[in-house]
DNA sequence: GTGTTTGCAAACAATTTGCAGAATT
DNA sequence: AATTCTGCAAATTGTTTGCAAACAC
């Protein structure tokens, strides 16, 4: 159960850390491939999934059915573009209240909340 | 680009319409072959598409990795068991002031948003 | 040395698609 | 008759997993 030091590990994170724009799985491999031709598809999964278990990155899921991760960890809200698909990071301040109202006449436990925004991002807006 | 009538269709609507659970499309699939034997797979995705394409029914990502399906379409939010997955419906009102609180200082265009809450269902708190 | 991590390929799950025939209009 | 819809199977996409060898401690 104990974590060893990984090169491959490593590169991924240091990826990450560059990227504000929420890289896919694959965006990760493609990139970490040129500063380390072998590493597998499945290395990068195995990390990626291992690192948001440990709360180093965010895995984040936009509706887009892919999934995308995130260096920053801190709670923040996203936008995802329906033309491009792009996700970018809101600068809006988290709201909890939403959950104290579910909460109420709900008999289940809830533990959080998921939100995110969609629309047509600057980019694409200019382009047509 | 015409519609045209089809029992396989009418069926899957049907059987909708009698849950609330939002079944998953092999869910849908599953039940739908009672009544109708030789129903594909296929047939239930194509049509769960149009459906939801033309506004018949409402598609529901919940993060987990399955599309949900829910014949009521008006808007309202739903609660996602962590523990058996169960999709259920709340009954808060729906609040839109997050989306334009997130246009400002956004240079896109914010058509919406998405909301799911999740936790663990009272059933399966009662269970542990 | 023990246990974790890797690369590779195969497996998997959810969904989509090509096609020839059947059903609807 | 024209076009849409169906069943079937194969294809696609995103992700996970089994395994033997490589690596870290």
């Amino acid at each position: 159960m104990n974590l060893k030091h990984s090169k491959q590990r490593d590169s991924i994170k240091a990826f990450l850390a560059t990227r504000k724009d929420h890289p896919t799985a694959d965006v990760v491999y493609r990139n970490v491939r040129e500063s380390f031709p072998n590493i597998s598809l499945g290395t990068v999964y195995r990390n990626l999934t291992l690192l948001a278990d440990i709360g180093e990155i965010a895995r984040i899921r936009v509706g887009d059915s892919v999934d995308h991760f995130d260096y920053d960890t801190s709670p923040h809200y996203h936008f995802v573009c329906s033309e491009c698909g792009c996700v970018m990071d809101l600068n809006i301040p988290m709201t909890e209240h939403l959950s104290k109202a579910a909460q109420k006449n709900f008999k289940g436990e809830i533990e959080g909340q998921v939100t995110y925004f969609y629309g047509r991002c600057n980019n694409c807006l200019s382009k047509n």
